[in-house]
DNA sequence: CTCATGTCGATACACTGTATTGCTCTGATA
DNA sequence: TATCAGAGCAATACAGTGTATCGACATGAG
C-alpha cells in the first residue's frame, strides 16, 4: 500500500471544554427553547458524538445547571450599586431581562438550588449590599422575598408571552389572545370580577407592571429594614 | 367449534374520561415526579392503548393543564374569606400546601397560563375579595404581585427540599446538605457575606419564612390599596 | 341485513438519555 | 526504541418517549 493509498490519520478530534459545550447547549436553547437541547443536538454542534460529553457532564441536568450559572454572568451588574434597594431593583431587572433573552431561563429558575460560581458571586454580591443594615436574619428573608417575588413575575411574563405568540400574535389583546375559550367563559357571568378585569382594565406593557410589583416588594422590605438600627460597627 | 372453545368476546374496553386519565396522571405524578408521567404508563394503569387517550387530549402538555387545573380544585376554600387580607394569604397557604402534597405542582406552577375552568374559580374568587378596594388597575397589581411572590416562594421551598433529599437527609443543615462544594467555596473567604448568613442565619423552618415573606407583601399591597378610598357604589 | 362511522389496538417512526464495549492513540516505562 | 497500560473516544445498543398512520372491528342507522 502505497501513502497514496492509505488515507490521512483521522482529524484529532475538535478539543471540547465545558465552555463550548455549555454555548452550544445555550444557542440551541434560544433557538429553539429547552426542548431543543438534546445531547446528540449540542455534540452534533460541535462536532463530537454524543458521548463525549459525558466527560463534561455526567446527566443532562447538570448541563442545565451549567447553562443556568453561565447566564447568571450576565447578571452580575459591574458597578457597585448605590444602596440595597437599587441592588435589588437591578438584580431584579437583569435577571428579567436575561430571561427575555434566553426564554428558557423561566423554565429552569427557581427549579433547582443556584450553586454555580457565578450563582455565588450573585447571591454573594446581593446579600453584601443589605450586609448590616438589619439581623442576618431579617436580611435574608429580605432577599428570599424579592427573589421569590421576581421568579415567579418572570415566569408568569415569559408564560404569556408564549401563550401570545401561540394564538394569533394579538400583542396587547388577551381577550383574543386566549382564544374563544375565555371569551365564552366570561360571557357566562360566573366571573364577574374577572370579567371586569379583563374588561376594564388598562393595558400595562409587561416591564412596568413588573417595575410596580417590584417596588411594592421593595417598599415592604424597606419598612423592615428600617425596624431595627442598622448593625453598623461593633455596638458591643 | 363449541361454545366452550370459542373464547368470550373481549371485554369492552373500561370507560374512560378525562377525570380517569387525569387522576391517573397525578397518581404516577405524585409518586414519581413529573418525569414519571408518560402516556404509555398513564394509559397501561387504566388498562388501555397509549393512542387511546389522544381521544381525550391532543398533547402531553394538555395533560399536564388538566392536571394543574384538577389540583386548583384542592386550592379553592370553601367558605368565604373575611377580608382580602385573609383570601390572599389562606390562597398563598392553600397554593403552597398543594404543592407539598403534589411535589410536581411546582414545576408547573407559572409555567403556563392556568385558563381551566378551575383556574378560573380560583381567579375569579381571588380577584372578587379585592373588588371595590381599588381601581381595576391597582386590584390586578396586588394580586398578580401577590401570586408572583408565592409562586417564587413555593418554587424555591420544593427545589431546596428535593435537594436536601437528594444529599443524604440532613435536614435543617444546608451547609452539609449540599455537600463538601459550598462549604469549601465559602472557604475560600471570597463570599463572606453569604459565609456569614450560612453560618450566622436562624434556620427557621420553611412555613414561617414563607408566611413571613407574605406578610410583607401583604404589608405593600395593604398600603397601595390604602392610597385611594374604596369605590364602593356608585359615587358618581 | 348491509353499510357507514367512529373508536381502538397495533405498528411504526424518529428521537431521547445513557450503559457498554472495544478500538486507537498517547505517554510512560523498561 | 520497543512495549505496554491507560485514557479518550466512536459505535453500538437499549429501553423508553410522544405521536402519526392504518387496518380491523363493533356499533348504530337505514
Amino acid at each position: 500500500m502505497t501513502v497514496w493509498d492509505r488515507p490521512e490519520p483521522p482529524t484529532r478530534p475538535v478539543t471540547l471544554d465545558r465552555e463550548r459545550i455549555v454555548a452550544a447547549a445555550i444557542a440551541l436553547a434560544d433557538e429553539g427553547g429547552l426542548e431543543a437541547v438534546s445531547l446528540r443536538k449540542v455534540a452534533a454542534r460541535l462536532d463530537a458524538g454524543p458521548m463525549r460529553l459525558y466527560r463534561y457532564i455526567s446527566t443532562k441536568e447538570e448541563l442545565f445547571d451549567l447553562m443556568v450559572d453561565e447566564v447568571q454572568a450576565e447578571i452580575l451588574s459591574e458597578e457597585q450599586p448605590g444602596d440595597w434597594r437599587e441592588a435589588l431593583r437591578t438584580l431584579a431587572h437583569r435577571t428579567r431581562q436575561a430571561a427575555l433573552r434566553h426564554e428558557w431561563l423561566a423554565d429552569l429558575l427557581g427549579g433547582r438550588p443556584a450553586m454555580g460560581p457565578n450563582g455565588l458571586v450573585v447571591a454573594e454580591s446581593t446579600l453584601a449590599a443589605l450586609d448590616g443594615l438589619a439581623d442576618i436574619d431579617t436580611v435574608l428573608r429580605a432577599v428570599e422575598t424579592v427573589s421569590a417575588y421576581f421568579i415567579g413575575a418572570i415566569r408568569r411574563e415569559i408564560a404569556n408571552l408564549r401563550a401570545e405568540r401561540a394564538t394569533g400574535l394579538s400583542k396587547y389583546d388577551w381577550q383574543r389572545a386566549h382564544g374563544p375559550h375565555l371569551t365564552k367563559m366570561l360571557a357566562t357571568g360566573r366571573f364577574p370580577a374577572l370579567a371586569k378585569a379583563v374588561h376594564d382594565g388598562t393595558d400595562v406593557d409587561a416591564e412596568t407592571s413588573f417595575a410596580t410589583g417590584l417596588d411594592w416588594v421593595l417598599d415592604a422590605v424597606a419598612a423592615r429594614l428600617a425596624r431595627r438600627p442598622p448593625a453598623t460597627g461593633a455596638p458591643r
